[in-house]
DNA sequence: CGCACATTTGAGATACGTCAATCGATGTGG
DNA sequence: CCACATCGATTGACGTATCTCAAATGTGCG
């Protein structure tokens, strides 16, 4: 049987019957290839399909009347795209490549058709798509009340938690494959500021750098003064009944 | 037939069959009483019910290392309070009343019965979940890229929409129900801040005030300053099927 | 080899926070 | 019914985290 990436994920969390292994797959029968920097949907427009991330990286963002951004959250592989398209006439938030990335496309009404006859496997998407719920809530706790430093910081640990799920190879030393401004438009930050925040990071030790790649140096300070939770680790799909 | 507050709630964005709505019913057979400024569940509680809210005026909020809080979302009548208790061990949000409030709680296999046996009201239900999700995101935008005051002008405008939801007789003038440190909270600010743009404000002649009576004087130029969407407004259930 | 883009650093401006005091409303015990 | 405590709103003076503007220094790519 070919593989889902989708499938792998969840199936890192609760075991999959054939059947639903196989309606999975039918979410990722088409591919489309983007470059780092185009744009997969704009804000506003019509709500068609949906994505999965196959490989490589986003991120959704909004763009305020000012003309600044805010990015939303990144996107790895696995995660589905654009699942508000699903309940809104016109998709809410805009996405783009923040790498060379492929994406599976795939029609509203499959998602619908897996709803309805697919509960359990539904189930299991509300839930990813609840741990992604409290990683919102996480961050507008980073925005609303912690510094620059820590939110900077929460960045750089949640990317490498996300990149280790994928490639449990990855230690505390990764690509980051963020440019300073798009740390920035994640925290709320200046790109001037997030090279000031990394620089002070890197004197208290805390993070090495060269050329992109950035070492977690004390994991337990870092997370600690970041306020950093892996919202990943926390799921609980013990409630669900047995694959059909 | 009883009513349901939450059935009233769904049944004003989609028809429900009479199965669905005495479904809906069973998860609001038991109430409780909260006075203000009451604790319903606690951060990192072991996720035990979830619950409806029927009457009153409810928060959820994280409390940081520092003792600083940050207010997620504001709950009003209809709303699923603890919804990533669902998926979580042990919940990962407080929740606590702002005004005397009545809960219906039910436990956890009572939500995933109905994801498994309705899954049309399942997918109701999430997708008034999404919307919520948009209005995270909302916050996180305001949060990072928006000014003090359109920060606090787009909570007056958020409440004001939600009563009105509930009251369509409520027009320009509400009574708000929060206090400034509420409003500083869940914005990201001091109290005293808020106190300082909530005149701004009001010099401006953007609001009025009187002893917790807030109008709002042009709305339309307060929703720009603001950015602000309502969300519920812009759900679209066309895809779902038919009531059962 | 040169051009576009990302990073880095400095100096000065500002939005927002902190601290502190006052005032009014509400409630409570004596 | 009053004295007093509590809590929220308000305002002023001052401190600081972060932004803005500007220029220099890499750095990958055609």
């Amino acid at each position: 049987m070919p593989s889902s990436c989708f499938a792998e994920r969840l199936g890192d969390f609760v075991p999959l019957s054939t059947g639903e292994r196989s309606a999975l797959l039918r979410l990722e029968e088409r591919e489309r290839t983007l470059r780092r920097g185009a744009t997969l949907v704009r804000e506003n427009d019509p709500a068609g399909e949906l994505f999965i991330l196959r490989s490589g990286m986003m991120m959704s963002y909004v763009i305020l009347p000012d003309g600044s951004r805010q990015i939303l959250r990144f996107i790895f592989p696995g995660d589905v795209i654009a699942l508000p398209a699903l309940v809104f006439s016109r998709v809410p938030e805009t996405v783009g490549a923040l790498a060379d990335s492929v994406v599976c496309p795939f029609d509203r009404p499959l998602m619908t058709q897996l709803a309805l006859e697919q509960p359990r496997l539904f189930a299991v998407i509300v839930a990813f798509d609840q741990a992604e719920r409290a990683m919102l809530t996480d961050r507008i706790a980073a925005l609303g009340r912690t510094s620059a430093k820590a939110r900077v910081a929460s960045v750089l640990l949640d990317v490498r938690n996300r990149l280790r799920r994928l490639d449990p190879t990855i230690d505390n030393s990764f690509i980051l494959g963020l440019t300073q401004e798009e740390i920035g438009d994640a925290t709320g930050l200046t790109a001037v500021h997030v090279n000031r925040m990394l620089r002070q990071l890197e004197d208290e030790a805390l993070i090495r750098r060269d050329s992109g790649r950035v070492t977690l140096l004390d994991e337990g300070r870092l997370g600690r003064s970041a306020n950093y939770t892996d919202r990943l680790a926390g799921l609980d799909l013990s409630w669900l009944p047995p694959a059909a």
